[in-house]
DNA sequence: CGGGCAATTGAAATACATCAAGGCGTGTGG
DNA sequence: CCACACGCCTTGATGTATTTCAATTGCCCG
Protein backbone atom coordinates (compact mmCIF):
# COMPACT_ATOMS: atom_id res chain seq x y z
CA UNK A 1 0.00 0.00 0.00
CA UNK A 2 3.13 2.50 0.16
CA UNK A 3 3.57 5.00 -2.30
CA UNK A 4 5.93 3.45 -4.86
CA UNK A 5 8.34 4.94 -7.94
CA UNK A 6 6.14 5.11 -11.22
CA UNK A 7 7.65 3.27 -13.41
CA UNK A 8 6.47 0.57 -11.88
CA UNK A 9 2.96 -1.20 -13.21
CA UNK A 10 1.39 -4.24 -12.04
CA UNK A 11 1.64 -6.77 -14.36
CA UNK A 12 -1.24 -8.33 -15.08
CA UNK A 13 -1.96 -11.84 -16.31
CA UNK A 14 -4.26 -11.73 -19.20
CA UNK A 15 -4.48 -13.54 -22.76
CA UNK A 16 -5.54 -16.17 -24.28
CA UNK A 17 -3.36 -17.39 -26.36
CA UNK A 18 -5.75 -17.41 -29.42
CA UNK A 19 -6.63 -14.10 -29.25
CA UNK A 20 -3.04 -13.66 -30.95
CA UNK A 21 -2.74 -10.67 -28.26
CA UNK A 22 0.83 -9.30 -27.22
CA UNK A 23 1.11 -8.45 -23.46
CA UNK A 24 3.93 -6.47 -21.96
CA UNK A 25 3.47 -4.11 -19.23
CA UNK A 26 5.53 -1.09 -20.54
CA UNK A 27 5.98 1.84 -18.08
CA UNK A 28 3.57 4.93 -18.64
CA UNK A 29 5.99 7.23 -18.23
CA UNK A 30 8.56 5.93 -21.16
CA UNK A 31 6.21 3.85 -23.54
CA UNK A 32 3.83 7.45 -23.79
CA UNK A 33 6.90 9.64 -24.26
CA UNK A 34 6.63 8.67 -27.46
CA UNK A 35 3.24 8.87 -28.23
CA UNK A 36 1.82 11.16 -30.86
CA UNK A 37 -0.79 12.16 -29.03
CA UNK A 38 0.67 13.25 -26.21
CA UNK A 39 -0.90 16.30 -26.09
CA UNK A 40 -4.17 15.68 -27.21
CA UNK A 41 -5.14 12.42 -24.94
CA UNK A 42 -6.54 11.91 -21.44
CA UNK A 43 -3.71 9.21 -21.68
CA UNK A 44 -1.14 11.59 -21.36
CA UNK A 45 -3.31 13.65 -18.64
CA UNK A 46 -3.39 10.47 -15.98
CA UNK A 47 -0.12 9.38 -16.80
CA UNK A 48 0.93 13.06 -15.59
CA UNK A 49 -1.81 13.26 -12.43
CA UNK A 50 -0.41 10.04 -11.29
CA UNK A 51 3.22 11.10 -11.61
CA UNK A 52 2.62 14.16 -9.21
CA UNK A 53 -0.51 12.67 -6.63
CA UNK A 54 -0.93 9.13 -4.79
CA UNK A 55 -0.29 6.73 -6.72
CA UNK A 56 -2.10 3.85 -5.17
CA UNK A 57 -6.04 3.62 -6.01
CA UNK A 58 -8.45 1.39 -4.20
CA UNK A 59 -5.32 -0.36 -2.49
CA UNK A 60 -3.54 -1.39 -6.04
CA UNK A 61 -1.20 0.17 -8.24
CA UNK A 62 -2.51 1.73 -11.22
CA UNK A 63 -2.78 -1.56 -13.81
CA UNK A 64 -2.26 -0.92 -17.26
CA UNK A 65 -1.14 -3.22 -20.03
CA UNK A 66 -0.48 -3.42 -23.53
CA UNK A 67 -1.50 -4.96 -26.27
CA UNK A 68 -0.83 -5.71 -29.92
CA UNK A 69 -2.91 -7.07 -32.28
CA UNK A 70 -2.84 -7.80 -36.15
CA UNK A 71 -4.43 -5.84 -38.77
CA UNK A 72 -8.01 -7.39 -39.72
CA UNK A 73 -8.45 -8.66 -36.31
CA UNK A 74 -11.59 -7.77 -34.23
CA UNK A 75 -10.54 -6.51 -30.75
CA UNK A 76 -14.06 -6.08 -29.38
CA UNK A 77 -16.99 -7.93 -30.09
CA UNK A 78 -20.73 -6.23 -29.65
CA UNK A 79 -21.58 -8.14 -26.22
CA UNK A 80 -18.19 -8.96 -25.17
CA UNK A 81 -16.34 -5.68 -23.46
CA UNK A 82 -14.34 -5.88 -21.24
CA UNK A 83 -14.25 -3.51 -17.56
CA UNK A 84 -11.22 -1.76 -18.60
CA UNK A 85 -10.71 1.71 -20.61
CA UNK A 86 -8.73 1.11 -23.70
CA UNK A 87 -7.09 3.56 -25.24
CA UNK A 88 -5.10 3.48 -28.97
CA UNK A 89 -1.40 3.77 -28.47
CA UNK A 90 -0.37 2.92 -32.46
CA UNK A 91 -2.31 1.99 -35.48
CA UNK A 92 -5.70 2.50 -37.05
CA UNK A 93 -8.61 0.64 -36.00
CA UNK A 94 -12.66 1.14 -36.14
CA UNK A 95 -15.33 1.13 -33.58
CA UNK A 96 -18.41 0.26 -36.08
CA UNK A 97 -22.19 -0.92 -35.52
CA UNK A 98 -23.60 -3.69 -37.15
CA UNK A 99 -26.96 -4.78 -37.81
CA UNK A 100 -28.20 -8.37 -38.16
CA UNK A 101 -28.24 -8.44 -42.23
CA UNK A 102 -25.06 -7.13 -42.17
CA UNK A 103 -25.71 -3.53 -42.64
CA UNK A 104 -22.47 -1.65 -41.37
CA UNK A 105 -22.41 1.29 -39.88
CA UNK A 106 -18.63 2.84 -38.64
CA UNK A 107 -18.79 5.58 -36.09
CA UNK A 108 -15.40 6.56 -36.20
CA UNK A 109 -12.06 5.88 -36.63
CA UNK A 110 -9.68 5.52 -33.45
CA UNK A 111 -6.08 6.83 -34.05
CA UNK A 112 -3.41 7.38 -31.45
CA UNK A 113 -4.95 8.46 -28.55
CA UNK A 114 -8.33 7.63 -28.99
CA UNK A 115 -10.46 5.67 -26.57
CA UNK A 116 -12.39 2.52 -27.69
CA UNK A 117 -15.67 3.74 -26.34
CA UNK A 118 -16.24 7.70 -26.27
CA UNK A 119 -18.00 6.44 -22.76
CA UNK A 120 -15.04 4.12 -22.01
CA UNK A 121 -14.29 5.90 -18.18
CA UNK A 122 -17.75 5.13 -17.10
CA UNK A 123 -19.17 2.26 -19.12
CA UNK A 124 -18.45 -0.19 -21.63
CA UNK A 125 -20.08 0.32 -25.33
CA UNK A 126 -22.23 -2.93 -25.69
CA UNK A 127 -23.69 -3.06 -29.55
CA UNK A 128 -19.94 -1.52 -31.03
CA UNK A 129 -17.53 -3.28 -32.36
CA UNK A 130 -13.74 -2.28 -32.56
CA UNK A 131 -11.80 -3.29 -35.19
CA UNK A 132 -7.81 -3.20 -36.22
CA UNK A 133 -7.11 -1.87 -39.30
CA UNK A 134 -3.48 -1.92 -39.44
CA UNK A 135 -1.52 -3.25 -36.79
CA UNK A 136 -3.08 -1.77 -34.06
CA UNK A 137 -1.24 -1.54 -30.02
CA UNK A 138 -3.34 -0.45 -27.19
CA UNK A 139 -3.28 0.26 -23.63
CA UNK A 140 -5.68 -0.95 -21.47
CA UNK A 141 -6.49 0.58 -17.53
CA UNK A 142 -8.92 -0.40 -14.99
CA UNK A 143 -11.98 1.12 -15.13
CA UNK A 144 -12.32 1.45 -11.62
CA UNK A 145 -8.76 2.82 -11.14
CA UNK A 146 -9.31 5.39 -14.05
CA UNK A 147 -12.58 6.94 -12.52
CA UNK A 148 -10.81 7.39 -8.80
CA UNK A 149 -8.01 9.50 -11.18
CA UNK A 150 -10.82 11.36 -12.70
CA UNK A 151 -12.38 12.20 -9.17
CA UNK A 152 -9.17 12.91 -7.58
CA UNK A 153 -7.88 15.27 -10.28
CA UNK A 154 -10.43 18.12 -11.26
CA UNK A 155 -7.96 18.76 -14.24
CA UNK A 156 -7.97 14.89 -15.79
CA UNK A 157 -11.93 15.89 -15.61
CA UNK A 158 -11.49 18.64 -17.67
CA UNK A 159 -9.06 16.97 -20.26
CA UNK A 160 -11.96 14.27 -20.42
CA UNK A 161 -14.52 16.75 -21.04
CA UNK A 162 -12.50 18.35 -23.76
CA UNK A 163 -12.03 14.84 -25.41
CA UNK A 164 -15.79 14.40 -25.54
CA UNK A 165 -16.73 17.69 -26.72
CA UNK A 166 -14.55 17.04 -29.58
CA UNK A 167 -16.05 13.47 -29.82
CA UNK A 168 -19.60 14.61 -29.95
CA UNK A 169 -18.66 17.51 -32.41
CA UNK A 170 -17.62 14.71 -34.73
CA UNK A 171 -20.71 12.34 -34.33
CA UNK A 172 -22.93 15.96 -34.95
CA UNK A 173 -21.27 16.24 -38.33
CA UNK A 174 -21.36 12.84 -38.73
CA UNK A 175 -25.40 12.44 -38.75
CA UNK A 176 -25.26 15.80 -40.96
CA UNK A 177 -22.58 14.07 -43.46
CA UNK A 178 -24.89 11.06 -43.61
CA UNK A 179 -28.59 12.82 -43.19
CA UNK A 180 -28.10 15.97 -45.43
CA UNK A 181 -24.78 15.22 -47.92
CA UNK A 182 -23.78 14.07 -51.42
CA UNK A 183 -21.79 11.05 -51.49
CA UNK A 184 -18.71 13.02 -52.80
CA UNK A 185 -19.12 15.63 -50.14
CA UNK A 186 -19.20 12.66 -47.31
CA UNK A 187 -15.98 10.80 -49.17
CA UNK A 188 -13.73 14.46 -49.36
CA UNK A 189 -14.64 15.69 -45.71
CA UNK A 190 -13.83 11.89 -44.82
CA UNK A 191 -10.81 12.22 -45.76
CA UNK A 192 -10.16 16.19 -44.95
CA UNK A 193 -11.00 14.91 -41.43
CA UNK A 194 -9.19 12.20 -41.37
CA UNK A 195 -6.33 14.41 -42.41
CA UNK A 196 -6.81 17.38 -40.01
CA UNK A 197 -6.64 14.60 -37.14
CA UNK A 198 -3.64 12.94 -38.37
CA UNK A 199 -1.87 16.48 -38.59
CA UNK A 200 -2.54 17.09 -35.16
CA UNK A 201 -0.57 14.04 -34.39
CA UNK A 202 2.13 14.99 -36.25
CA UNK A 203 1.58 11.98 -38.65
CA UNK A 204 1.29 14.07 -41.72
CA UNK A 205 3.97 15.09 -44.38
CA UNK A 206 2.80 18.24 -46.43
CA UNK A 207 -0.24 16.89 -48.51
CA UNK A 208 0.82 13.22 -48.05
CA UNK A 209 -0.21 10.93 -45.35
CA UNK A 210 -0.77 7.25 -44.37
CA UNK A 211 -3.99 5.52 -45.67
CA UNK A 212 -4.54 2.12 -45.08
CA UNK A 213 -8.54 2.33 -45.58
CA UNK A 214 -10.07 0.33 -47.81
CA UNK A 215 -13.00 1.27 -50.00
CA UNK A 216 -15.38 -0.88 -48.09
CA UNK A 217 -13.95 1.18 -44.81
CA UNK A 218 -15.20 4.23 -46.41
CA UNK A 219 -18.07 3.05 -48.17
CA UNK A 220 -19.31 1.86 -43.99
CA UNK A 221 -17.96 5.36 -42.81
CA UNK A 222 -20.38 7.79 -45.22
CA UNK A 223 -23.14 5.02 -45.50
CA UNK A 224 -22.40 4.51 -48.94
CA UNK A 225 -21.47 1.23 -51.40
CA UNK A 226 -18.09 0.00 -52.10
CA UNK A 227 -18.96 0.12 -55.71
CA UNK A 228 -19.96 3.86 -56.03
CA UNK A 229 -16.85 4.51 -53.30
CA UNK A 230 -15.00 3.37 -56.30
CA UNK A 231 -16.54 5.96 -58.54
CA UNK A 232 -16.15 8.62 -56.77
CA UNK A 233 -12.39 7.95 -55.76
CA UNK A 234 -11.79 7.42 -59.65
CA UNK A 235 -13.51 10.88 -60.22
CA UNK A 236 -11.47 12.50 -57.72
CA UNK A 237 -8.46 11.63 -59.20
CA UNK A 238 -9.74 11.56 -62.74
CA UNK A 239 -9.69 15.85 -62.26
CA UNK A 240 -6.20 15.29 -60.55
CA UNK A 241 -7.69 16.43 -56.74
CA UNK A 242 -6.12 13.24 -54.89
CA UNK A 243 -4.16 10.97 -55.92
CA UNK A 244 -3.96 7.30 -54.10
CA UNK A 245 -1.37 4.45 -53.93
CA UNK A 246 0.12 1.95 -52.01
CA UNK A 247 -1.68 2.75 -48.62
CA UNK A 248 -0.87 6.28 -49.15
CA UNK A 249 -3.20 9.47 -50.04
CA UNK A 250 -1.85 12.75 -51.41
CA UNK A 251 -4.29 15.79 -51.85
CA UNK A 252 -2.93 17.20 -54.89
CA UNK A 253 -5.41 20.22 -55.13
CA UNK A 254 -6.35 21.13 -51.92
CA UNK A 255 -8.50 24.56 -52.05
CA UNK A 256 -10.33 22.88 -54.78
CA UNK A 257 -11.05 19.60 -52.73
CA UNK A 258 -12.30 21.68 -49.63
CA UNK A 259 -14.42 22.93 -52.03
CA UNK A 260 -15.91 19.68 -53.34
CA UNK A 261 -16.21 18.56 -49.34
CA UNK A 262 -18.29 21.60 -49.01
CA UNK A 263 -16.31 23.48 -46.84
CA UNK A 264 -16.20 27.37 -48.08
CA UNK B 1 -22.61 33.82 2.55
CA UNK B 2 -24.29 32.07 4.99
CA UNK B 3 -26.50 28.77 4.72
CA UNK B 4 -29.84 29.44 3.39
CA UNK B 5 -33.02 27.94 3.02
CA UNK B 6 -33.20 25.71 -0.54
CA UNK B 7 -36.51 27.43 -1.62
CA UNK B 8 -34.83 30.36 -2.33
CA UNK B 9 -33.50 31.22 -5.70
CA UNK B 10 -31.57 33.95 -6.50
CA UNK B 11 -33.69 36.28 -8.82
CA UNK B 12 -31.69 37.14 -12.59
CA UNK B 13 -32.27 39.60 -14.32
CA UNK B 14 -32.73 38.76 -17.74
CA UNK B 15 -34.89 39.14 -20.60
CA UNK B 16 -34.83 41.80 -23.66
CA UNK B 17 -38.74 42.06 -24.25
CA UNK B 18 -38.63 41.52 -27.98
CA UNK B 19 -37.29 37.97 -26.85
CA UNK B 20 -40.93 37.24 -25.96
CA UNK B 21 -39.74 35.04 -23.14
CA UNK B 22 -41.36 34.85 -19.79
CA UNK B 23 -38.91 34.33 -16.32
CA UNK B 24 -40.00 33.52 -13.49
CA UNK B 25 -37.64 32.67 -10.24
CA UNK B 26 -39.50 29.09 -9.37
CA UNK B 27 -38.12 27.49 -6.36
CA UNK B 28 -36.40 24.16 -7.40
CA UNK B 29 -37.83 21.89 -5.08
CA UNK B 30 -41.66 22.66 -5.52
CA UNK B 31 -41.66 23.23 -9.79
CA UNK B 32 -39.54 20.19 -10.64
CA UNK B 33 -41.82 18.21 -7.93
CA UNK B 34 -44.43 17.30 -11.21
CA UNK B 35 -41.52 17.31 -13.55
CA UNK B 36 -42.39 14.45 -15.32
CA UNK B 37 -38.83 13.29 -16.36
CA UNK B 38 -37.94 13.36 -12.38
CA UNK B 39 -36.21 10.02 -12.34
CA UNK B 40 -34.44 10.33 -15.83
CA UNK B 41 -32.93 13.79 -15.64
CA UNK B 42 -29.93 15.46 -13.95
CA UNK B 43 -32.41 18.38 -13.03
CA UNK B 44 -33.48 16.21 -10.67
CA UNK B 45 -30.12 14.76 -9.49
CA UNK B 46 -29.06 18.01 -9.29
CA UNK B 47 -31.85 19.11 -6.46
CA UNK B 48 -31.30 16.16 -4.68
CA UNK B 49 -27.54 17.40 -3.61
CA UNK B 50 -28.00 20.73 -3.47
CA UNK B 51 -31.00 19.84 -0.63
CA UNK B 52 -28.85 18.14 1.57
CA UNK B 53 -25.15 19.44 1.01
CA UNK B 54 -23.65 23.29 0.99
CA UNK B 55 -26.06 25.60 -0.87
CA UNK B 56 -23.79 28.35 -2.34
CA UNK B 57 -21.09 27.80 -4.92
CA UNK B 58 -18.35 30.24 -6.26
CA UNK B 59 -19.79 32.66 -3.76
CA UNK B 60 -23.32 32.99 -4.68
CA UNK B 61 -26.51 30.93 -4.52
CA UNK B 62 -27.87 28.85 -6.86
CA UNK B 63 -29.18 30.86 -9.27
CA UNK B 64 -31.84 28.73 -11.58
CA UNK B 65 -34.28 31.22 -13.95
CA UNK B 66 -37.59 29.61 -15.55
CA UNK B 67 -38.21 30.81 -19.37
CA UNK B 68 -41.20 29.93 -21.51
CA UNK B 69 -40.83 30.18 -25.17
CA UNK B 70 -43.71 30.11 -27.77
CA UNK B 71 -43.76 27.70 -30.58
CA UNK B 72 -41.78 27.73 -33.63
CA UNK B 73 -39.64 30.29 -31.89
CA UNK B 74 -35.84 29.44 -31.76
CA UNK B 75 -33.97 29.41 -28.29
CA UNK B 76 -30.50 29.36 -29.14
CA UNK B 77 -28.77 30.43 -32.64
CA UNK B 78 -25.29 28.46 -34.14
CA UNK B 79 -23.71 31.70 -32.66
CA UNK B 80 -25.15 32.75 -30.08
CA UNK B 81 -24.67 30.24 -26.38
CA UNK B 82 -25.15 31.66 -23.14
CA UNK B 83 -22.79 30.46 -20.25
CA UNK B 84 -25.99 28.56 -18.98
CA UNK B 85 -27.07 24.82 -18.81
CA UNK B 86 -30.74 24.48 -19.94
CA UNK B 87 -32.64 21.47 -19.33
CA UNK B 88 -36.46 21.55 -20.95
CA UNK B 89 -39.16 21.45 -18.12
CA UNK B 90 -41.95 20.97 -20.42
CA UNK B 91 -42.68 20.79 -24.75
CA UNK B 92 -41.04 19.58 -27.56
CA UNK B 93 -38.03 21.16 -29.13
CA UNK B 94 -35.45 20.13 -31.58
CA UNK B 95 -31.37 21.02 -31.29
CA UNK B 96 -30.07 20.81 -35.13
CA UNK B 97 -27.28 21.66 -37.79
CA UNK B 98 -27.77 23.80 -40.68
CA UNK B 99 -25.39 24.30 -43.76
CA UNK B 100 -25.33 27.78 -45.14
CA UNK B 101 -27.14 26.24 -48.48
CA UNK B 102 -30.27 25.32 -46.05
CA UNK B 103 -29.81 21.91 -45.62
CA UNK B 104 -30.69 20.52 -42.26
CA UNK B 105 -30.09 18.03 -39.89
CA UNK B 106 -32.08 17.63 -36.66
CA UNK B 107 -29.61 15.79 -33.77
CA UNK B 108 -32.72 15.12 -30.99
CA UNK B 109 -35.95 15.72 -30.33
CA UNK B 110 -36.04 17.71 -26.71
CA UNK B 111 -38.63 16.54 -24.00
CA UNK B 112 -38.65 17.21 -20.44
CA UNK B 113 -35.47 16.57 -18.87
CA UNK B 114 -33.52 17.51 -21.48
CA UNK B 115 -30.22 19.57 -21.60
CA UNK B 116 -30.38 21.76 -24.55
CA UNK B 117 -26.64 20.70 -25.23
CA UNK B 118 -25.40 17.08 -24.64
CA UNK B 119 -21.60 18.74 -22.84
CA UNK B 120 -23.99 21.15 -21.32
CA UNK B 121 -21.99 21.50 -17.92
CA UNK B 122 -18.76 21.52 -19.66
CA UNK B 123 -19.30 23.41 -22.61
CA UNK B 124 -22.16 25.90 -24.46
CA UNK B 125 -22.46 23.88 -28.15
CA UNK B 126 -21.93 26.53 -31.58
CA UNK B 127 -22.81 25.20 -34.10
CA UNK B 128 -26.32 24.00 -32.96
CA UNK B 129 -29.29 25.81 -32.88
CA UNK B 130 -32.53 24.69 -30.63
CA UNK B 131 -35.82 25.54 -31.91
CA UNK B 132 -39.56 25.23 -30.02
CA UNK B 133 -42.20 22.76 -31.48
CA UNK B 134 -44.40 23.29 -28.92
CA UNK B 135 -44.52 25.62 -26.39
CA UNK B 136 -41.69 25.05 -24.25
CA UNK B 137 -40.65 26.18 -21.08
CA UNK B 138 -37.32 25.65 -19.76
CA UNK B 139 -34.75 25.84 -16.48
CA UNK B 140 -31.22 27.68 -16.53
CA UNK B 141 -28.65 26.87 -14.68
CA UNK B 142 -24.99 28.86 -14.55
CA UNK B 143 -22.41 26.93 -15.51
CA UNK B 144 -20.27 27.52 -13.52
CA UNK B 145 -22.22 26.47 -10.18
CA UNK B 146 -23.31 23.90 -12.23
CA UNK B 147 -20.08 22.68 -12.53
CA UNK B 148 -18.98 22.72 -9.27
CA UNK B 149 -22.07 20.69 -7.83
CA UNK B 150 -21.15 18.34 -10.32
CA UNK B 151 -17.46 17.49 -8.19
CA UNK B 152 -18.80 18.24 -5.17
CA UNK B 153 -21.52 15.58 -5.65
CA UNK B 154 -20.14 12.55 -7.13
CA UNK B 155 -23.33 10.97 -6.87
CA UNK B 156 -24.33 13.48 -9.71
CA UNK B 157 -21.74 12.98 -11.62
CA UNK B 158 -22.64 9.31 -11.87
CA UNK B 159 -26.05 10.36 -12.99
CA UNK B 160 -24.78 12.80 -15.62
CA UNK B 161 -22.67 9.96 -16.94
CA UNK B 162 -25.69 7.61 -17.64
CA UNK B 163 -27.45 10.61 -18.87
CA UNK B 164 -23.75 10.85 -21.49
CA UNK B 165 -24.19 7.17 -22.53
CA UNK B 166 -27.76 7.10 -23.57
CA UNK B 167 -27.40 10.16 -25.70
CA UNK B 168 -23.99 8.81 -27.11
CA UNK B 169 -26.45 5.54 -27.48
CA UNK B 170 -28.87 7.82 -29.39
CA UNK B 171 -26.65 9.48 -31.45
CA UNK B 172 -24.87 6.42 -32.86
CA UNK B 173 -27.95 4.38 -33.68
CA UNK B 174 -28.67 8.27 -35.47
CA UNK B 175 -25.40 7.19 -37.58
CA UNK B 176 -26.41 3.38 -38.25
CA UNK B 177 -30.25 5.18 -39.28
CA UNK B 178 -29.00 7.74 -41.36
CA UNK B 179 -26.20 5.72 -42.83
CA UNK B 180 -27.42 2.28 -42.93
CA UNK B 181 -31.27 1.97 -43.02
CA UNK B 182 -34.47 2.62 -45.82
CA UNK B 183 -36.47 5.42 -45.43
CA UNK B 184 -39.23 3.32 -43.95
CA UNK B 185 -36.94 2.37 -40.83
CA UNK B 186 -35.99 5.72 -40.01
CA UNK B 187 -39.73 6.92 -40.20
CA UNK B 188 -41.11 3.64 -38.21
CA UNK B 189 -37.82 4.17 -36.04
CA UNK B 190 -37.71 7.85 -35.23
CA UNK B 191 -41.57 7.24 -33.86
CA UNK B 192 -41.02 4.06 -31.53
CA UNK B 193 -38.53 5.67 -29.83
CA UNK B 194 -39.93 8.91 -29.24
CA UNK B 195 -42.95 6.90 -28.02
CA UNK B 196 -40.54 4.75 -26.10
CA UNK B 197 -38.94 8.68 -24.05
CA UNK B 198 -42.71 9.58 -23.69
CA UNK B 199 -43.61 6.45 -22.32
CA UNK B 200 -40.31 6.83 -19.35
CA UNK B 201 -42.02 10.33 -18.71
CA UNK B 202 -45.82 8.64 -18.26
CA UNK B 203 -46.70 11.08 -21.28
CA UNK B 204 -48.57 7.94 -23.66
CA UNK B 205 -51.26 6.55 -22.89
CA UNK B 206 -51.68 2.93 -24.54
CA UNK B 207 -50.58 3.26 -28.11
CA UNK B 208 -51.83 7.11 -28.17
CA UNK B 209 -49.21 9.99 -27.79
CA UNK B 210 -48.99 13.77 -28.45
CA UNK B 211 -47.54 14.44 -31.75
CA UNK B 212 -46.54 17.76 -32.71
CA UNK B 213 -43.82 17.29 -35.50
CA UNK B 214 -44.71 18.85 -38.71
CA UNK B 215 -43.88 16.33 -41.58
CA UNK B 216 -40.80 18.86 -42.65
CA UNK B 217 -39.22 17.48 -38.86
CA UNK B 218 -39.72 14.40 -39.64
CA UNK B 219 -37.89 15.13 -42.87
CA UNK B 220 -34.94 16.69 -41.19
CA UNK B 221 -34.41 14.02 -38.63
CA UNK B 222 -34.41 11.09 -41.10
CA UNK B 223 -32.18 13.19 -43.96
CA UNK B 224 -35.01 12.73 -46.13
CA UNK B 225 -37.53 15.01 -48.06
CA UNK B 226 -40.77 16.24 -46.79
CA UNK B 227 -42.74 14.59 -50.14
CA UNK B 228 -41.09 11.30 -49.67
CA UNK B 229 -41.79 11.38 -45.79
CA UNK B 230 -45.20 12.06 -47.02
CA UNK B 231 -45.31 9.46 -48.85
CA UNK B 232 -44.02 6.72 -46.71
CA UNK B 233 -46.56 8.20 -43.56
CA UNK B 234 -49.30 7.93 -46.25
CA UNK B 235 -48.35 3.82 -46.49
CA UNK B 236 -48.31 3.75 -42.84
CA UNK B 237 -51.80 4.80 -42.63
CA UNK B 238 -53.10 3.11 -45.64
CA UNK B 239 -51.26 -0.19 -44.11
CA UNK B 240 -53.26 0.38 -41.19
CA UNK B 241 -50.09 0.62 -39.27
CA UNK B 242 -50.32 4.18 -37.53
CA UNK B 243 -52.94 6.88 -37.47
CA UNK B 244 -52.14 10.38 -36.89
CA UNK B 245 -54.76 13.29 -36.20
CA UNK B 246 -54.91 16.10 -34.26
CA UNK B 247 -51.14 16.16 -33.32
CA UNK B 248 -51.50 12.76 -31.82
CA UNK B 249 -50.38 9.82 -33.31
CA UNK B 250 -51.57 5.98 -32.77
CA UNK B 251 -50.02 2.80 -33.22
CA UNK B 252 -52.58 0.42 -34.33
CA UNK B 253 -50.36 -2.44 -35.01
CA UNK B 254 -47.17 -2.31 -32.78
CA UNK B 255 -45.87 -5.64 -33.72
CA UNK B 256 -46.02 -5.27 -37.51
CA UNK B 257 -45.11 -1.51 -36.74
CA UNK B 258 -41.84 -2.78 -35.04
CA UNK B 259 -41.21 -5.54 -37.50
CA UNK B 260 -41.20 -2.41 -40.19
CA UNK B 261 -38.67 -0.35 -37.98
CA UNK B 262 -36.36 -3.61 -38.41
CA UNK B 263 -36.87 -4.40 -34.35
CA UNK B 264 -36.72 -7.98 -34.58
C1' DC C 1 0.39 -21.97 -59.28
C1' DG C 2 -4.08 -21.27 -57.29
C1' DG C 3 -7.23 -18.95 -54.26
C1' DG C 4 -9.06 -15.09 -52.14
C1' DC C 5 -9.65 -10.34 -51.28
C1' DA C 6 -9.68 -5.68 -53.36
C1' DA C 7 -10.40 -2.67 -57.12
C1' DT C 8 -12.58 -1.62 -61.42
C1' DT C 9 -16.07 -1.08 -64.98
C1' DG C 10 -20.61 -1.22 -67.40
C1' DA C 11 -25.57 -2.02 -67.53
C1' DA C 12 -29.92 -2.21 -65.35
C1' DA C 13 -32.87 -1.29 -61.42
C1' DT C 14 -34.68 1.51 -57.68
C1' DA C 15 -35.18 4.45 -53.86
C1' DC C 16 -35.56 8.82 -53.21
C1' DA C 17 -35.45 13.77 -54.85
C1' DT C 18 -37.29 17.39 -57.52
C1' DC C 19 -40.85 19.80 -59.75
C1' DA C 20 -45.42 21.26 -59.99
C1' DA C 21 -50.21 21.85 -58.90
C1' DG C 22 -54.17 21.62 -55.96
C1' DG C 23 -56.67 21.30 -51.51
C1' DC C 24 -57.48 22.08 -46.82
C1' DG C 25 -57.44 24.61 -42.48
C1' DT C 26 -56.51 28.75 -39.91
C1' DG C 27 -55.59 33.24 -38.87
C1' DT C 28 -55.96 38.12 -40.38
C1' DG C 29 -57.37 42.25 -42.21
C1' DG C 30 -60.80 44.76 -44.68
C1' DC D 1 -68.51 38.04 -42.48
C1' DC D 2 -65.95 37.39 -46.46
C1' DA D 3 -61.59 37.39 -48.92
C1' DC D 4 -57.21 36.32 -48.91
C1' DA D 5 -52.74 34.70 -47.70
C1' DC D 6 -49.96 31.39 -45.75
C1' DG D 7 -48.41 27.15 -43.92
C1' DC D 8 -48.97 22.43 -44.31
C1' DC D 9 -50.35 18.28 -46.41
C1' DT D 10 -51.22 15.54 -50.55
C1' DT D 11 -50.58 13.55 -55.09
C1' DG D 12 -48.68 12.61 -59.74
C1' DA D 13 -45.08 13.00 -63.15
C1' DT D 14 -40.46 13.11 -64.03
C1' DG D 15 -35.45 13.06 -62.95
C1' DT D 16 -31.28 11.33 -60.82
C1' DA D 17 -28.04 9.73 -57.38
C1' DT D 18 -26.96 5.65 -55.75
C1' DT D 19 -27.61 0.63 -55.53
C1' DT D 20 -27.59 -3.85 -57.33
C1' DC D 21 -25.88 -7.23 -60.32
C1' DA D 22 -22.36 -9.18 -62.90
C1' DA D 23 -18.08 -9.85 -64.98
C1' DT D 24 -13.03 -8.81 -65.29
C1' DT D 25 -8.63 -7.68 -63.62
C1' DG D 26 -4.84 -7.28 -60.62
C1' DC D 27 -2.47 -8.60 -56.57
C1' DC D 28 -0.71 -10.58 -52.46
C1' DC D 29 0.37 -14.78 -49.98
C1' DG D 30 0.79 -19.31 -49.01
Amino acid sequence: MGITLLPQVAPVDYEAPENQTCVSSGSLATTCATCPANELSICAAVSRSVAKGPRNFGGALLATTVHTVPARKTICFPSDWSDNVQIVCQGWAISSLTLSDGRRQILSFLLAGDMFSPVGPFASAPGRSVEAITDVTYRSFNRTQFKAILFQHPEVMETLSKVWIDERWRADQLALDLGRRTADERIARLILSLRERLEKRNLTQNQTMEFPLRQHHIADATGLTPVHVNKVLSDFRRSGLIEISNRTLTILDLEEFRRVAGMR
